[in-house]
DNA sequence: CAAATATGCTAAAATGTTTAAGCAAAATTT
DNA sequence: AAATTTTGCTTAAACATTTTAGCATATTTG
């Protein structure tokens, strides 16, 4: 087992002081005048031994980890893995390693998860959280710490987002059902106060007030046992038998109510129409397939890290803050919704 | 802004050493013989004021992280999502936080991300590799670092491990459908040197021996673009009329196959039974739903946890090596095979 | 009562870096 | 030739802890 190399190790075979393999490996060889020929000997001889510095002292000392702390509702939900697993990737090419955590939207967690990214001295923290929490965010925003909220804003915190327009994206489905025909449309959301959610309850609302229709709104509390979810839906679909078409507020409910409705035999969508925000395999296979609408992942994770690192290298201009909102995309896939006989499969 | 509070301050304040609080607060005040009351003294201040120790001094000196080390195929993958998400609950009870990446089964990426897990001073490490990262693997465990492989093994090193019985799963599975009645029964795989891809191909390979079938393997080479292998599928099933059955080596390929089946308007499982490793939604709620080899996933992170901490507990007993091989379960869900008068929507 | 032991704590080294400040020698200017 | 500037490097402090070795004082033992 060979013994680690130390930075040590390579001045005194160098016979040289240990600062000056320090500036040459850090950039500044130029700037402190170290002579090109000491600099390149350094270099050779680093790269020969394979010296990699430790990355613990180096934070300890210069108080920067290069690493960011990513928290998300659920990283199994196949919306946060993919935005997670797209983030990852850019920021590893741009030089940051990601720490992340699933709060599974419970405040507790996430409190203690915001306080071990700052014991882990992450540089950054990229957030999808739970309510509650607005007071230790605004503090980290007092701070100065390099922050982006996404998926969701905290009610009353100031701060970098990157956010799809739910209200919109949710109007825009509910028209999309209205101008099919329907006409007793339900919304199946989680109950929760976060601010996504009460923006697709809002899209909804609007566009069904703008036909005088009624809102026929079920809330589902989380957490809950899966089955016990699907439970409570089938019984929803019973009690509500005179909805004729359904939005669901996030895939994971898409999938549960799917579920339901494939229990209760109901056929989509001669029984019951369905749209759910969020695609997934799901959605895009199902027979029929059903219509979403699709979130803007790529974008979103390019605008995110991007928002990031620009915090993060502008230290000096604390003011700046981004606020983005990216269009929703409605992907109308059941294209012989209330029309008969056709088969076609569209692209 | 309020300065960050260190031990030196606790000390001063009590006008006692730093070593005294630094003892207490590690609970070798006993051992130390330091005074009960002077110990309550210090835990009593260290509570009001909030006093957190710096994780990375901490580190820097006792050479201990406390995270863990977690490398995936693809997060975005369910399976491995699933996984994650239950490991880093389990971890995090125990005290160990999760740094997590993927692999996307590149080779340089996972040597990459390898050195990466030793720069940040990884306690331990729960891999899914790639082929072609032996060597340094073997390092680590030659090392001495806690270690354990999951998913798939890697040939010719010999570690602590927690895999699944894929050939016996796959047996199984074709099995199933040899009962059922198809002869002529396709696999489909990842173009891979992996363990577990070569069991599935085996337990596969020998059903179909011991009915003297021929077999009908097609190997998809990865990674490529979403499109393309479905694509791809499509002239697999095209040219292969002779196929009545199909088995899916993994979750993603089973996602790919269905909707090369769908595209090509070929009726489940009329025209070809479908069989997929790995569940997950889509399998579950498909029409008709299918038939799948599932993994048993929480006790799969059960153990993976376990022996990893035991690993860094037992620093002592080097020799130990834990392999664990877990039997996986067929759900069958097609329970109308071969039988006919679904009258579906065909539309 | 001297010697040995126990008690309760502290000084300081160690962990592995970065970087501000500074110093001698060489080069340039006056 | 003295003064000044530039060059090329080094010394040592700082980052925030843990932990070994040890030092007084108090207590017990012989």
């Amino acid at each position: 087992m060979k013994k680690k190399i130390l930075i040590h190790d390579i001045a005194k075979h160098l016979d040289v002081s240990i600062a000056t393999v320090s500036l040459v490996l850090n950039g500044k060889a130029k700037e402190k005048r170290i002579s090109d020929t000491l600099a390149e000997r350094v270099l050779k001889y680093v790269e020969e031994v394979g010296y990699k510095p430790n990355q613990l002292a180096k934070s300890l000392r210069t108080g920067k980890t290069h690493v960011i702390g990513l928290m998300v509702e659920d990283i199994a939900n196949p919306f946060f893995a993919t935005v997670a697993a797209l983030i990852e990737k850019k920021a590893l090419a741009r030089g940051y390693r990601i720490i992340y955590c699933s709060t599974n939207n419970d405040t507790a967690k996430a409190l203690d998860l915001l306080t071990m990214f700052q014991e882990r001295h992450v540089d950054g923290y990229i957030l999808a959280l739970p309510n509650g929490v607005e007071d230790e965010v605004s503090a980290l925003v007092r701070r100065g710490k390099a922050l982006v909220l996404f998926d969701r804003l905290l009610p009353g915190v100031l701060t970098n987002a990157v956010v799809v327009d739910s209200a919109s994206g949710m109007y825009e489905a509910t028209q999309h059902l209205l101008g099919q025909g329907f006409r007793r449309i339900a919304l199946v959301m989680a109950h929760s106060e976060q601010t996504q959610m009460a923006a697709r309850q809002q899209g909804y609302a609007q566009a069904l007030r703008e036909h005088q229709l009624p809102e026929l709104v079920h809330e589902i509390a989380l957490p809950q046992e899966h089955e016990q979810i699907v439970h409570e839906l089938q019984l929803f679909f019973q009690v509500q038998p005179a909805c004729d078409a359904v939005l669901f507020a996030t895939n994971y409910l898409g999938v549960y109510g799917l579920e339901a409705l494939t229990r209760l035999g109901k056929r989509i969508p001669e029984q019951v129409a369905v749209v759910s925000f969020d695609d997934n395999d799901l959605f895009r296979l199902y027979s029929p397939p059903i219509t979403v609408v699709a979130q803007p992942i790529e974008a979103m994770a390019e605008d995110i890290i991007n928002t990031l690192l620009s915090a993060l290298e502008s230290r000096a201009e604390t003011g700046r803050i981004v606020q983005l909102q990216l269009a929703p995309q409605l992907v109308v896939r059941s294209s012989s919704i209330r029309s008969r006989g056709q088969s076609s499969n569209e692209g």
